[in-house]
DNA sequence: TTGTATGCGTTATCAT
DNA sequence: ATGATAACGCATACAA
């Protein structure tokens, strides 16, 4: 790699002046500055970013931590991120959890050396479940601004960006027990145990209970796959009243669509399923499910912008933006 | 931050012997490594990494570019590129492409300025369309080695890790000939203009002409989601005959058997389906669509760690690694 | 207008 | 056993 004392000697000039004529200061002549930018192209100079780095103390770097990158949800929050962080000129170093506390810790620690100005994570569901945080506490007091998305930590004081978890789910029931005039809503659920789980499966009590309806939930606790299709068929099979089903997570709902369809039920006439989803998910239904689809890329962005405004900025305060879901209906309902 | 100079202030000694007690020389007396190592540990001191970077110009991390994310191929294989850094100690910066040419070419640009020690790589489908791909040599000229897997370039040479496309659809194409004895096969594809797709279809075409039978393709060139479904659902209408899909993306399989269904089509009795898939393809269909899994994980941790030789090893020659898909079948498939 | 000197945090070489 | 010094590549305050 060319770097400035090379131009130098080439030039017969000081590497400050090189410097200075890149970086256009006033205070170089037109003549060696042209000069030097010819020579500079020619040899196709770069300036070291590491270097750059370790003068300026910033790396214009976000470390994210995703607790996968195969759940469509993630995939999408990644693309947002990256692409906010293209256009702001900011790198993404990406490491993955897969879920579990102690590589999150790890990697929170890793990069917690110099290589990032600051982090960009959800929490991992084991951390979630033993409600064990202290890591991410202690990146905080270590001056990096840590920003949490969809899955927070509520006694964390940071930037957060959320779905409106509980309300979509509210309304969606609302939806389908007003518009659609179910009675028997069955909810599916193989999150129960991470945050957001929770709050999905509280907006759908709660509208049950406001219209005197009864809550009935089939938790898989995160089975494996072909347990989560006898299952959901099996208690189609025996509870014959369902007339709407309402998965909180992005595959049971057409797991339970193709279940249903197995039985013989029509959709939507006899049974409206209601799922999360995402950019994708209603084109591998038939009939096309209804989805409550959260703006995964918007929730990049975001976060992607709240985080980089911190960066430079320390003294902002903490904000919680909450992103709002949108339910797309299945085509064929009215 | 904490630095060694801090250190080496509050203990009244040198930089320089902190640095030797924290890296274990033996010229340093157990006495000093002890409190040096003791005041490290309280303050939590972390060796700046920027710093070490420039002084030993290797920076461990690896320049990952993807097409995109939300395919589940690549999401899978950058699962494996990251468990396989992390592993080797190595950290991944993530660039997606977005498919075009201008945004690949960028990233590259951008982190070829000792951001990175090497580049794992999916060209994006607009350079392969347009065979447009100097600025991957220029990378490689540039000394910084360049893996490729999946979608390559044929006149580059660096090291590859590929998929057997044309073996895998030969292979699953005369399984369904001679096991399944089916004989009007129709091949759907929206990826005709990947190098992927070509050689998926090679290996389709060649398989039917070595039984003597007539090719059938439906190209949708990459239609959008509702064309996708239209068409498949008119083709399979009007051409009655058909009693086999093989669909050579992740989507389309699962579509074919969505619209089969609807037009009355008995799965796998009067058609067999055939698709490409990963993890939780099989999951979303029903009845079971049969894949050709593709080891995305695996592809990923192969190219990390034959990059990482690379790295470590100049002159270690090139090399192609082929990585071989397996056919699931359909459970009721006998 | 150009050049010299210093420092970012680390490691390595060469004194002491 | 410990310390002083230089160097990685760059940017900038300060001389000339």
């Amino acid at each position: 790699m060319t770097t400035l004392k090379e131009l130098a000697a080439l030039l017969n000039i000081s590497v400050s002046t090189v410097s200075k004529a890149l970086n256009d200061s006033h205070e170089i002549s037109e003549n060696t500055r042209i000069r030097v930018k010819e020579l500079a192209t020619k040899l196709n100079y770069k300036p070291n970013r590491i270097a750059q780095q370790l003068k300026t103390n910033k790396t214009k770097t976000i470390g994210v931590i995703l607790p996968t990158v195969t759940n469509p949800f993630f995939a999408e929050v990644l693309h947002g991120i990256e692409m906010a962080a293209t256009n702001n000129d900011y790198d993404i170093i990406v490491c993955l959890s897969n879920e579990t506390l102690h590589k999150e810790k790890r990697s929170l620690e890793l990069l917690s050396n110099g290589s990032v100005d600051g982090f960009i994570m959800a929490v991992a569901r084991e951390s979630q479940v033993k409600n064990e945080t202290s890591h991410i506490k202690d990146t905080i007091n270590n001056k990096l601004p840590v920003l949490m998305f969809d899955r927070v930590v509520n006694d964390i004081d940071c930037n957060k960006v959320i779905v409106d978890d509980f309300k979509s789910v509210y309304e969606a029931t609302e939806h389908l027990i007003i518009n659609q005039h179910r009675k028997n809503i069955l909810l599916v659920s193989n999150i129960e145990e991470l945050s957001v789980g929770k709050l999905r499966i509280e907006g759908y009590t709660k509208a049950l209970e406001d219209h005197n309806l009864k809550p009935e939930i089939l938790k898989l606790d995160n089975a494996v796959d072909l347990d989560v299709e006898k299952r959901i068929y099996n208690y189609l099979k025996e509870n014959v009243a369902i007339d709407a089903i309402l998965s909180v997570d992005h595959v049971t709902g057409i797991v339970a669509i193709n279940m249903a369809k197995k039985l013989g039920r029509n959709i939507p006439e006899d049974l409206s399923v209601v799922g999360f989803g995402y950019e994708h998910t209603q084109l591998l239904s038939s009939p096309k499910i209804s989805i409550i689809h959260q703006k995964a890329h918007k929730i990049g962005e975001m976060s992607t912008k709240l985080l980089i405004d911190t960066i430079n900025d320390e003294d902002l305060k903490w904000q919680t933006i909450v992103v709002p879901s949108e339910l797309k209906l299945n085509e064929s309902v009215k």
